[in-house]
DNA sequence: TCAGAAACGATCAAAATCAATCGAAATCGA
DNA sequence: TCGATTTCGATTGATTTTGATCGTTTCTGA
């Protein structure tokens, strides 16, 4: 085999440029011409296509993502400490599924990161209410129901009546849910009604509760109440929380696992 | 001119063409042609029976797979003649929805040109079960209600009898249909019953059933039957359908745009 | 506000790739 | 065996892509 590398495909590298692009939420020029070793002209040119296709939006000096959503919150906090407890959290999360089961995948970043797990995992179903998990699992991977409903953008997830339509013609092993806050006076809690409406009848139709909260949310309290800690069974969380809240909910039957 | 032992079967060969385009998602001309030890006119003869076939795309120096979900994304080729017509199609159905309107959009690439160009109107309600739909409309426009139900990966589109629990709760004015093949013995056919079931289903529930779809997919036949011509309100097309077509179903009353 | 620097678009030439054509080799039927 | 047909490879002129240059525009800091 010869080494010398062929320059890459017209549509590889624009490709390229793209989740360059999305990864950054902006890219410059320059940057993508070292990464990428062609000319700028060939990049302005890419640029310019892909500006017409509406994937990216040429500024002064490179572009900036029209495609973010997905990767856009990922990368935010990318680095942080909470994400990687995040991470940990999901990893915790996914020795739990057992073989053949249908789990129920929350909104929000912590289940994301158990929805890229599962997409491994060809052996069970996922249902989910959420665009984001919807599309990490869009290619392969689980079977794959969705709920409906009305779609709210500010947490792309699918709320209102209509969502439960389907929840309630299903039951699932285990629904893995996330939350805005939770405490040991007002239980879980979350931002919207509508929200919080989906996550109850989601719990009732489950064999288990498992909520996946990094210790950032702890004894924080939310608009909507989401339900009490009767409904939880099992609680992932960090070291972070305070130890009397983990004694407490112990006590409480509630199994509470820090990785 | 001396062949090797055991010289590959055309067939054979451009069977093999086609799982190295599809493993790496493109493939150089120049790769291939070392791979299968064939001239490049060879390997461009290939590609080309196989662009025909729409297994591949062919673009400058090699060719982008066409079987996979990653392609469509990856390749919106503006200026081939079909993505014209479809994107004229879509400007012509936009026409079509009247202020404060629900309309509903099926999957498939003509539909999702219009879903692009639906991203403007704030004031309409969309239903879909289309993720694709779903994603062009994720960041902003109207309020969307996605259908939800059992995912199919090929289409990218939801299905089964879960689909049908919220298209039952609701009505649209106007549904926008794609379809893989129409004609007038056989009228609107596609490739999976399950998809056909919902198509049936929101055509029930429709003020009006608006078909859109190019000329390429006239007189073709596929396997599972959506609805016969009645069910149809309007079908909005391309010059290039045969002329007795439109004649016959105008004398039915079904409205024929060519836009 | 103004000047220097950086980035941009347009243009052109070189390189890579393509399409068309023709001839050689293999296959098939008689 | 012969001849027709198909498949393949090589050549050549046309097309596309790319990189460099140069004048123009946009950004930045004083």
């Amino acid at each position: 085999m010869i080494q010398e590398a062929h320059p890459a495909l017209a549509p590889e590298r624009r490709d390229r440029i793209r989740s360059l692009v999305r990864e950054g939420g902006v890219a410059r020029v320059e940057d993508l011409r070292k990464n990428l070793k062609v000319s700028v002209a060939t990049i302005r040119r890419d640029l310019e296509i892909l500006e017409e296709e509406g994937k990216v939006k040429r500024v002064h000096g490179g572009a900036v993502s029209m495609e973010s959503r997905l990767e856009e919150s990922v990368f935010d906090d990318k680095t942080s400490q909470a994400s990687k407890q995040k991470k940990r959290i999901a990893e915790d999360a996914l020795q739990l599924v057992g073989h053949e089961e249908s789990v129920f995948l929350d909104g929000g970043s912590t289940t994301l990161f158990l929805a890229r797990l599962l997409k491994q995992r060809t052996d069970i179903t996922v249902v989910t209410n959420s665009v984001r998990a919807m599309e990490e699992l869009a290619d392969s991977g689980p079977r794959v129901i969705f709920t409906g409903g009305e779609f709210r953008r500010i947490s792309q997830t699918m709320v209102g009546p209509l969502g439960t339509a389907i929840l309630e013609q299903i039951r699932v092993d285990k629904a893995f849910m996330g939350t805005m806050g939770f405490c040991l006076k007002n239980g879980i809690t979350t931002t919207d009604p509508n929200e919080a409406y989906i996550k109850r009848v989601v719990a009732e139709n489950a064999g288990q509760v498992i909520l996946m909260a990094d210790s950032s949310k702890a004894e924080k309290v939310s608009f909507a109440r989401v339900s009490d800690w009767d409904q939880v069974d099992i609680l992932i969380s960090d070291c972070d929380i305070p130890k009397d809240f983990t004694k407490t909910l112990r006590k409480r039957g509630i199994k509470v696992r820090l990785p």
